[in-house]
RNA sequence: GGCCCCGUAGCGCAGUUGGUUAGCGCGCCGCCCUGUCACGGCGGAGGCCGCGGGUUCGAGUCCCGUCGGGGUCGCCA
């Protein structure tokens, strides 16, 4: 090593040493005669005092430097208590410019906010900076916790392919042309879902892996092309033990930030999540629950409220809001595609106003703030229509009342279960329009299609799909889906009825994943699994609300990636070598 | 794909009802400074105001288009 010590980790023990040092600049203090460097490494930061001025005066932020000194404690009344080494600097008898740098495209300084596109077309620049490089840090740190606790049960870590086939996995795909067979392509996985669950009938018994997955689909805060999760399969077990597993494992993680997850984490039905907090992501670190309004508006007069579901949401102190905040909620309902969002005010004589209240029964209003639990000077929000989209409409009011409220500590975690979610929905966008989808009976697996039923819907799932539960379960944080998995079906008979609930026919299954059909005939053992996302995980963990900042090397919006400039151009040459334009080498069957 | 917001010096931002030479802070360059720690002082350089078109006597400012970034809904199991 360059160095004999860590720069961050010199005390007052360490008086009288020569040390060497090596780091970069982060500061220069120069003060003519003397002058003092701020020497920054992975360990932390010292203060080196540099005496010759010819030395001191050419260095500038960031130059790499090997220092050779002696560690000295401060006089009195120089200590710096902000730093863990301010008891000491080291005086340099000899510095060495191990490489010097070029002006710096944005400060390399924790009080400069600097904006993101700057930041990650210089992301080696950006990894300096405290925050992001103890985020890189805290990764590492977590991804040990899992793997550390899946070794301890004997699990197996094993690598998938990359370069695999289009799966089915809803998804829009990455395609890699394949140069030997022009006119056909590869896939990027959407997650190794297929090919782990061979590796239950190969017997691996207990699989895991820390795999990279790729997903063609627009851009959100929360979403990268590219993504990690933590990929878990087991043989011969029920939904408790990939739960327990699965608590055992977020446990370890948590406590490398410090926290305690209270167990057994509670679990809620989809059904119940659906009903309580209109999402199968439900927040749990406030209440403001939604509150059944249906029965309550059974006789009303009012044609709004005559819907198939009526449902309201408090606003605690809501009442006071002038009326164009009122109407900016509007808005904020119009945008997410609702017609708007009636409300009613108590006024803190307990009379309602609002331009809904004059529409009610005196019964009505009597006893409305007592039904949805609303105080005086709180608004309560109503949202009429069909179940599914009224609920949603609640359920994302319910997060933004919390969120203007500052209801949301984001130093608690919330940890749920949501299980017994439906196999199957309709496909039709009939859900959104509040139709009951009827007739041709185009369901989709509202999980995956490997998903197996709940043991009590095996007979019954494909003459009554709409009614079966899936073997499935989502673990939720916070109001994030840090991921999910399910018991999966490793009977043929029962993986046919299923893709034929889906429409999908013996020839178009056995063309698109025969392998997985075949592959099951061999005495396939009972299993299950989950995957969670680590990006998002990491991200809850290190405070931040953008997984950006806990992936090394980001893409931005439309999949650019601002430091290799990628996607980029090929030249005629490897467009014509990759067989890109290659025409199709057979063809393959439209989606159903 | 729809909607909303933002593009002004290396970075972060201001720029009035459209008006003469486009500012501020940090950084950068030069000089000075022997106890600072987000050191300080003096001086200086640095701008196709994202791009294209239009309105106007005159556009950083208004209009249309376009590109880039961010958010959101769709989409993403």
């Amino acid at each position: 090593m360059i160095r004999t010590h860590d720069a961050g980790a010199l005390r007052a023990e360490h008086v009288g040493q020569t040390v060497v040092l090596a780091g970069w600049v982060a500061r220069r203090r120069d003060h003519g005669g003397v002058a003092f460097l701020d020497l920054r490494e992975a360990s932390g930061v010292v203060q080196v005092v540099v005496r010759d001025e010819e030395v001191a005066h050419s260095l500038r932020s960031e130059f790499c430097l090997k220092v050779t000194g002696e560690v000295v404690a401060r006089k009195a009344g120089n200590e710096n208590p902000n730093l863990p080494t301010g008891e000491i600097e080291v005086v340099a008898t000899d510095v060495e410019v191990l490489s010097a740098s070029a002006p710096l495209p944005f400060p390399i300084d924790d009080h400069v906010d600097v904006g993101e596109e700057a930041r990650l077309k210089h992301r080696y620049l950006d990894l300096r900076r405290s925050g992001p490089n103890a985020a890189l840090r805290l990764r590492s740190k977590i991804n040990k916790a899992a793997r550390d606790v899946l070794d301890a049960r004997d699990f197996v870590e094993i690598e998938t392919p990359t370069l695999t086939r289009s799966t089915p996995e809803g998804a829009r795909d990455f395609l890699v042309p394949a140069r030997l067979a022009p006119g056909s392509w590869y896939a990027l996985p959407q997650s190794p879902q297929l090919f782990k669950q061979l590796l239950m009938v190969g017997g691996m018994e207990r699989y895991y892996q820390i795999a990279r997955c790729y997903r063609d689909e627009d851009f959100r805060a929360d979403r990268q092309p590219e993504f990690t999760q933590l990929d878990i399969e087991m043989s011969f077990v029920d939904q408790e033990d990939v739960l327990t597993l699965m608590e055992d494992v977020l446990e370890a993680m948590w406590a490398q930030a410090g926290h305690t997850i209270p167990r057994p984490i509670p679990r809620m039905t989809y059904a119940e999540a659906m009903a309580r907090f209109g999402s199968d992501k439900p927040d749990l670190r406030m209440g403001l629950e939604l509150v059944e309004c249906t029965d309550y508006f059974k006789e009303t007069t009012f044609r709004v409220f005559q819907a198939p579901y009526v449902g309201a949401v408090v606003m605690p102190g809501g009442g006071s809001q002038p009326r164009r905040q009122f109407d900016a909620w509007q808005d904020w309902a119009k945008q997410r595609g609702a017609k708007g969002l009636a409300y009613v005010t108590v006024g803190e004589d307990g009379e309602l106003g609002g331009p809904v209240a004059k529409n009610l029964t005196d019964a009505e209003r009597d006893g409305l703030a007592a039904h949805v639990g609303a105080a005086p000077g709180d608004c309560i929000f109503f949202a009429a229509g069909p179940v599914k989209s009224s609920r949603a409409l609640l359920g994302a009011a319910r997060l933004e009342i919390g969120r203007r409220g500052d209801l949301l500590d984001d130093s608690v975690f919330a940890f749920t279960w949501v299980v017994d979610a439906p196999l199957f929905e309709p496909s039709s966008d009939a859900v959104a329009s509040g139709d009951v989808a009827v007739g041709a009976g185009a369901w989709t697996a509202v999980h995956h299609a490997f998903t197996s039923p709940k043991p009590e819907f095996l007979d019954t799932f494909d003459t009554d799909p709409g009614s079966a539960l899936a073997y499935a379960y989502d673990i939720v944080c916070n109001g994030n889906e840090l991921g999910g998995g399910s018991i999966r079906i490793h009977r043929g008979d029962i993986q046919t009825r299923v893709f034929s609930v889906m429409g999908l026919g013996e020839e178009e299954a056995q063309e698109k994943f025969g392998f997985l059909l075949d592959a099951f005939k061999f005495g396939a053992p009972p299993h299950g699994g989950i995957a969670v996302g680590m990006d998002r995980i990491v991200a809850l963990l290190a405070g931040t609300d953008s997984i950006r900042d806990v992936i090394a090397f980001p893409k931005s919006g439309g999949g650019y990636d601002p430091l290799t400039a990628a996607p980029a151009p090929i030249t005629p040459e490897q467009r014509k070598e990759a067989g890109v334009d290659a025409p199709a080498a057979k063809d393959v069957p439209p989606p159903a």
